[in-house]
Parts: structure tokens; sequence; C-alpha cells
DNA sequence: TATAATGGTGTAATTCTTTACACCTGGTTG
DNA sequence: CAACCAGGTGTAAAGAATTACACCATTATA
């Protein structure tokens, strides 16, 4: 199932390594006419659409937007397009922008028909074994969809006083009742009117390593 | 040879780093303008010119033509992106080659530090509760590294006759036990001698999603 | 023998990106 | 106070890069 690269491929796929390792950005369509000997845009252009099919780069719109996809023994099919980067986020204050610069310590590929589309989705590790239950545990990645408000009974990312937490979110008599998935723990009632509470949004998927920490 | 930065000066620099991390390219001009909240080319190009005088980074013709200087922390943008395809099986049947076309459901993009470099790597649906103590729910995908044997106490995907299953799995006087993480099943023992029972790798890591089913 | 895949040439149109210029504001400093 | 520096806004123009289109030659394949 691995596509070949043909040698005139193979070569452009090396220029562009070589041009990252130079020039410490990637190369444009331009630089890699010079290197390649080529002479016209298009000659090259339709080589990089073919490295992108067979899964060896990826290309993000503007500048000099190619990306190597490292090996793998699976190459991406043609038309792959069901892919968004997602970031993760460390410290989230209160107040402040949540996907600010300072905040994303990297980003995550992920499915888009996950994370969904046009929407803002980042990253939050889970620490704690108060959603174990739902099969949700300390060190996983829980992707959430920012949003200020959720629906009874979902799995929502709040933020109460100055600290993160992902419970089920019910709404009662005009209080908010964060439930954790745990036998061990009470729930917790907030009253909005008193502490600062404030939903951050939705939990919409997970991601789990076993081999790497976050 | 260098003096000091601004507080300001900082932040530029710290985000030229940050979009050269996620990017793998330098940030152009506008992208800067965005994470900084500023609303002019001149408000950041002016920093880059105090940058570079001050010898931070060095700056070459054409788009995104940062360079990072005397930078430990980063020199180059990253030669590989970590992004890796992985195949979402199906049916997988005993004997056949796992990642043969037929079986290959769709392709999911997941970063390479998780499904691990250069290692055949699939995902697997997971069916039924035996796993839930281990936070491995109905529904989940499970990314498995294919491999012969594993180690004892590893979560390992496993094909007993002609059904593929995901249980702990043990090594015990000649026997192989598959342990549940659920109180309501039993283990279960195979002697290999008697049944086919087969590893076909280590769970690496785990993706679900609240919002599509797989 | 068609037909597809590979590897091209060349030219425009269109977007990105950078650069240059004019001018503003609030501190700091001689 | 005047001058300078850091940090801006805003706009226009020039330059860099990508994308789209039309068309060509060779080779392998159904």
């Amino acid at each position: 199932m691995t596509s070949r690269l043909t040698d005139r491929q193979e070569q452009v796929l090396k220029a562009i390594r070589q041009a990252l390792k130079r020039d410490g950005r990637p190369p444009s369509i331009h630089e890699l006419m010079a290197e390649l000997n080529v002479s016209s845009p298009n000659g090259i252009a339709k080589h990089l659409g073919v490295l992108e099919t067979k899964g060896y780069i990826h290309r993000e719109s503007g500048a000099r937007g190619i990306r190597l996809v490292n090996d793998n023994s699976y190459q991406a099919p043609p038309e792959h397009t069901d892919l968004a980067f997602v970031p993760l986020v460390g410290q989230i204050a209160a107040g402040s922008p949540i996907l600010a610069e300072e905040n994303v310590e990297e980003v995550l590929p992920v499915p888009q028909s996950i994370a969904g589309p046009g929407v803002e989705v980042f990253f939050l590790k889970v620490k704690g074994e108060s959603m174990i239950e739902e099969g949700i545990m300390s060190g996983d990645l829980v992707m959430v969809e920012k949003c200020s408000s959720v629906t009874n009974g979902e799995i929502a990312a709040v933020m109460i006083e100055d600290e993160a937490t992902v419970k089920r979110f019910y709404r009662r008599d005009g209080k908010i009742v964060l439930e954790p998935a745990n036998a061990l723990y009470e729930p917790i009632v907030v009253d909005p009117s008193i502490s600062r509470c404030e939903v951050v949004g939705r939990v919409v998927g997970l991601l789990r390593s076993y081999r790497r920490k976050f």
C-alpha cells in the first residue's frame, strides 16, 4: 500500500528537505524551479500535488506552505482533507483568551470530522480521576469545542474561579451542578451569583497516548 | 553582543518561535499582527527591524524570511510535521493481512508522536464494556501497533479463533490469560496448544469522538 | 491502439507579503 | 522644553508566490 515515488519525485522531496535545512524555511516553487532546472511553476506544482496525495508532504495555504510528513507505514490516501490541527493549551487563566499564543504548547493533528468544521477547538489535559467512569482518565487530552453554554447533561469544560475542570454539566434551580463520574466524588454545586463559574466549552473528543506524556 | 529586549520585543520573539514550531515555517508579518493584536504591518516590521539590529533574528529577502540567531531553544523549523495517517480497519479476519486495502474503511490523521515512527499502526473499533475500568469504552478507537508479542500486563489486541479482542495480556503457566478491566467480566484463559490465539499488537493510543460514530 | 500517468513549457490572474511613507502617543532624558 | 525612543495606526505600491489554464512529449498499460 506504500505508494512509491518516481526518481524525479524523490529528487523534489530531497530538494525540499535540503531547503528546509539550509534556509530554515520551506522552499518556494520558484526556488525549487531553480534547484531542479524546471522553467515553469506548473512543473513543480504538479510534483507537489503528487507528493501530497501520496502522503509525503502536506500543504497549507500561503507562501511556502510545504510541510514534510513523517515516514509511516501507511500513507495518506488521495484527496484526504479530513484533517484539522488542534492546539494543546496549557494553563488557561480566567479572562485571558484561551487560544492566545502563549497558552499554546503544541498543535496536534486530528480528524476534522471529530474536531468539527470551523469551530474553535482546543485540547485540555485532564488531571485527576473524577471522570473515570466516563472513560476519561488522568493524563488524557479532551478536545473541547469552545462555547459559552451547553445543554443539560453534556460533558463540559468549566472554569470555577481560576481553575478549569471537566464534568457533566447541569443547571438546576438557578444553580450549576457539576457532576463527576466517580462514585468517590461528590457533585459540585455552584451558585453563579456567588462564585465565578463559566462554561468554557463542550467536550467533543478524547485523545490518549500510552506512549508519550503530554 | 546582544542587547536586552523590551517586554514587547520579547513577546514578538516568542511568537516567532512558536510559529516556527507550530507551522513548520516562519510567520508572515500578517500572522504576527494577528498573534500580537497589532493592526498595521509597520507595527510588526519595526519590531523585526529592532530584533535584527539587536542580533536576535536575521532576515532574508522573500516571504517569511525570518531566521532565529543564536537561539538554543529553536534553530530551524522541524524537518517533519508531527503527523501520521493511521487506517481504521473493519473486520480483521485471521490470516489475512490486516492492512489489506479491503479492510481499510478510512484513514485518520493523528500525531506521529503517538502512533510511533515507522511502525505499522492501525485503529480498531472497540465493542463492549470489557475494558471500561481502563477508560476504554464501547465505540472508542484503539490505536494498535502491530507486533507478534507483548510483555506481561500490556493492553493488547488479540485474535482468538476468528475474533479480535482488546484485553490486558498475561502469560501464566504456558497459558494465555486475557484479563478484562471490568468487575463483571471473568478473565479468559486460553491454552494456545488447543485454541488459536495470536497477538495482533499492543495498544498505544485511543481516540474517541462524542460527535461522530465510527 | 487508445488511455492514463509522468514530466514538461509558458502565460496570466490572483493572492500573499513585504516595504515605504506619513503621522500619532506617551514616556524618558539631557 | 525639546528630542528621542518604543510602540503604534493606516495606506499604497511593489515584489514574491501560488494557482489556473492551455498545450506538448514520452512511456507504460489495458
